[in-house]
DNA sequence: TCTAATAGTGAACTGAGTCCAATATTAGCA
DNA sequence: TGCTAATATTGGACTCAGTTCACTATTAGA
């Protein structure tokens, strides 16, 4: 098997690692595709693959980490004073929008990854906890509370389980899914609103 | 050093095993602590201990574990027809109410004398999807939804992300710490309420 | 006392992730 | 062009979690 990409024009390491990476857990399932195996399709040494990303299942992440780190970005531009609930549901849709069709995270596709690996599956909670933070963050800053009182936490929480029970819900619709965006703002309303009117 | 344990009446070996690694992770901290070191300070064969605990990180769940157990229970034991929000949060405080004041995870309480952070939040995480879990199932049960409807994964996760909220902040709290029904209480009441309204 | 189930065991194995010092590549500059 | 310093890539040795399996104790119960 030549390198992926061999011959034309030069993809980053991180590239080939990628696509190395899609190609065999397509072919072979997440579990069984070694690092070892993805170096060696990509055409590059194992090393350099912890160069690229920290640990194997980073790779199945690949777009929620990007929309994660919008999302601290956004968050981090709005002025001081603006509502913060309102500010955060913006923030989420925004980076919503620009989530294309395809853009499904692997892990969200892969069957054998959502079943009992706990390993990967506790992969993709590292990215809800990382997005509580970042919201907590904000909450704390605008409210001028800290970011572990049981309010801001329990806000922050809640936002961020909706924003990931979205991104599940659009992704197993499978090919004919709306935009994440539609997912979003319906998730959002939920927790925002408050569950006793949303759930009966 | 004598195996933990040697002498007094005897434990089981699940007991020693906990509390060998409750004291190796005081002494060295999580991450210095390998499964060798809690297996020969217990007294027993390796591979004894992956017989009582799949992985080294369930030690510092133990508390949570049981408690998730417990909610499974409750929820499992509602009449249909009942309404389900109410429900989820009734079952969530009774468990509380049979969390002692120091039955807390030694997750919440190492976590910065522990080492990395990272390994045990994701850990921990694993629970929270897990209890997302038990709730999706018992809502989409009384609703007659599927657990994979946005409503219902969005619903369930802001519950078990208040809840863990609860935890945490009850964790923190330190030594004259109130009961954890207090926080469950309000935790839940947050979410339950609609964040608008909570949180200016 | 015998027996069948259960609990405990060591040994060999896989694979992720770390560390490090050596080497290759590239970019910037004169 | 040639020199240099930064950066990328590399292999190899290492640690340790977790799996598998066949084997041996221990125990309970008839």
């Amino acid at each position: 098997m030549k390198p992926a990409g061999a011959g034309r024009p030069r993809l980053s390491s991180r590239q080939m690692l990628q696509s190395a990476a899609e190609e065999l857990f397509f072919e072979k399932g997440y579990a069984a595709t070694t690092v070892d195996d993805i170096t060696r399709r990509a055409g590059v040494g194992r090393s350099t693959f912890f160069n690229y990303f920290p640990a194997k299942s980073d790779l199945l992440w690949v777009e929620l980490d990007a929309a994660i780190d919008r999302l601290a970005d956004e968050l981090a531009a709005v002025p001081p004073g603006a509502a913060p609930l309102a500010a955060v549901r913006d923030a989420a849709l925004r980076v919503a929008a620009d989530i294309g069709l395809n853009d499904v995270p692997l892990a969200l596709t892969q069957d054998d990854v959502m079943g009992t690996r706990e390993e990967t599956r506790s992969s993709g909670l590292a990215r809800l906890a990382l997005r509580s933070d970042v919201i907590a963050g904000f909450l704390a800053r605008q409210c001028g509370g800290r970011p572990d009182d049981l309010a801001v936490l329990a806000a922050a929480n809640a936002l961020s389980g909706a924003i990931s029970a979205a991104w599940t819900a659009w992704a197993r619709e499978g090919i004919g899914r709306g935009p994440l965006l539609d997912y979003m703002t319906a998730a959002i309303d939920i927790v925002s609103r408050g569950l006793e009117e949303s759930l009966v």
